[in-house]
DNA sequence: TATGAATGAGGATTCATTCAT
DNA sequence: AATGAATGAATCCTCATTCAT
């Protein structure tokens, strides 16, 4: 009996059982038996949803960067000013839900994948692209151009650097810590970058 | 053909090619076999100088950690203040030679397997904390000690996420535009935390 | 092709190439390959039905073992003394079926490595006390307790030799003669052993 | 500097070493570099002194089966009459030293190699007949040709079974028991196997 | 839609052997 | 006489993929 609208029911079991796998397992270790077991499937259904591993892993990623997406994109829709919005980004990219060890976890092999994997590194790209975009849209409403670039792109690494510490660092991490640090960054090189017109006026 | 001194020189070869598998393959296609053909030696030989492969990778890791601290303490030799120590450490982990594709495909990959394997884990941390150890000690002539250890977490997170953008994005990386930004973004720290006694003297 | 009900078949087929493999190759050189060339299937298919090659052996030595005990079970069950239950000992573990040359060679394959698999040693040590049980409880409905034990320990140990030295033999053995010569054993123990009373009576 | 006369000492060194190994890491564990650690020597001396590895293992079976004629030879040097004779075959073939743990992993592993290597066979077989050759001689004085035909079989097979079943055992066996059932089977046969003759004198 | 039996290629590991010194 | 570096064949195991049902 060919239930119907099961596939993005099985697609969504198949994901989450293989970023469970990605964390506890390790990405080497993964493998399509031990996600369909941990899905509570038969081995075959990847095949059949996915066509193969790679397929799978892909969606997985996507997944990934899907989720961080909306949740940066739902933030932006309720920031009220350029400077909100900038730290909309923070807040979104240093989420709690950024650092859970499943996620942290499946980031990082994916991270290390990206540079052999082009579907893996087009995900990558994409998602990195929308918030350097974000980013600097919002930058240029307070900053002249070359100066947006700078934060922008000062803003963006230090958020990786910042996740990518704690992920690395493999303890629990504490994610306010993180965006406390992110957003006193903000606030210097906003001070430090602000247009002379600005600073003249509060002389 | 017990040739005596070979063991460096057959250590040396195989990590090399490791590198290069690691950079060429992918790490997750890297094998024994291509490991040793690359290095001009039978597939044998691994265990013969690292009991397996495990251990090979664990020592193409610590090579690769062991180099990039060097480079840190030459350069922190030459440095005559504190502040010129910070930029060294700026230098030295933001070098050109830290941007070489082989170098990047192989630091992201350890990267990936830190969290599922203590021995790389270790390698990762012990670099880590003697990096934070030294930001920390040039920080504290200079700032007050909250202050000294924001600077130093935000120069490490700026570090680390220069750097892996630069590796994750695949292209030919800039390194001098990555120092650039490390560098000003010190300089404008520095500027913002430096202690009050010190600014209102120059008033 | 998930045909139901092959488990036992494919089992079974495994199990027979295992001990022809150890027959004609030798134990040393029974390889995974060998045997599923042999059961006409992929060497993948081990680790299908016994996860790997030492629960393969450790099966197949389990079905030497089932085998044996089962003859000796029916044996046991069709007669009709003590006298008889102890001559069907002899019978079971002396018959024809015993003296294949691919029995001898696997019983001895087996028992050279009971000493270093405990998996094996408790397959050999199960039915091992079984039958000492079995003679000891037919013994003792003949003799006083102590000479029981005797018997017992002696009949065991006949068996055990006489079966071995043909397999040690490697020449084309006569089952007949062993269990001749067990037969005999038994009787002059058994006349020996007999309570004195019975002796006396006799005077 | 080739030092003379190192040849029986270092075959001796690797004969020891290939017993103790193969007690301590069995059979299928046995190796070159594992033997030649043990003995103190380099992997290489096997080569040196035993060609090849089946040439080490011949020896060291071959040491085995001599030791144990040595010992039954002296015994029946001293032994006054043929029932001391045949007393004399048990003890040797079940003294305490036979029933060491390494003498028993030894002797069990090459049984277990037998009927595939025409080198132990033959080593095997020579022995074996040797001990029935003693033991026929020695029955012959004492019981009709066919009477000492089969007394000898059923001392073989008790002696090889009493052994066998302790060395199967893996526990601490305890030797003056085996040899006590042996005794005790000798007298047994002997007294029912005894000519005619002497029992009418009896009477 | 879903299963899981079966395959067979791939790869890590082990180890006897060789041989220059 | 002795070493131990180096080889490469052999083998076990893993696992993605296929496919009949």
């Amino acid at each position: 009996m060919p239930k119907l609208g099961m596939q993005p029911i099985r697609r969504r079991q198949l994901i989450d059982a293989t970023i469970a796998s990605i964390h506890e397992d390790g990405f080497a270790h993964t493998t399509i038996s031990g996600i369909s077991r941990r899905a509570g499937l038969s081995s075959g259904i990847v095949a059949h949803y996915f066509d193969d591993k790679a397929g799978l892993l892909e969606a997985t990623m996507r997944k990934l960067a899907e989720d961080l997406r909306r949740q940066l994109v739902e933030r932006l829709a309720r920031a009220g000013s350029p400077e909100a919005r900038l730290a909309a980004i923070i807040d979104a990219n240093l989420a709690d839900a950024q650092f859970t060890p499943e996620i942290m976890s499946a980031w990082l092999s994916f991270w290390g994948q990206v540079r052999h994997s082009p579907p893996l590194a087009r995900i990558q790209r994409v998602y990195r692209q929308r918030m350097m975009s974000d980013l600097l849209h919002a930058a240029k409403l307070l900053l002249p151009p070359e100066s947006a670039r700078r934060l922008a792109a000062g803003m963006a690494a230090m958020i990786d650097g910042l996740w990518m510490q704690r992920a690395l660092a493999g303890e629990r991490a504490k994610p306010a810590d993180a965006r406390a640090v992110a957003h006193g960054y903000l606030a210097i090189q906003l001070a430090a970058l602000a247009p002379p017109a600005a600073n003249g006026a509060e002389t």
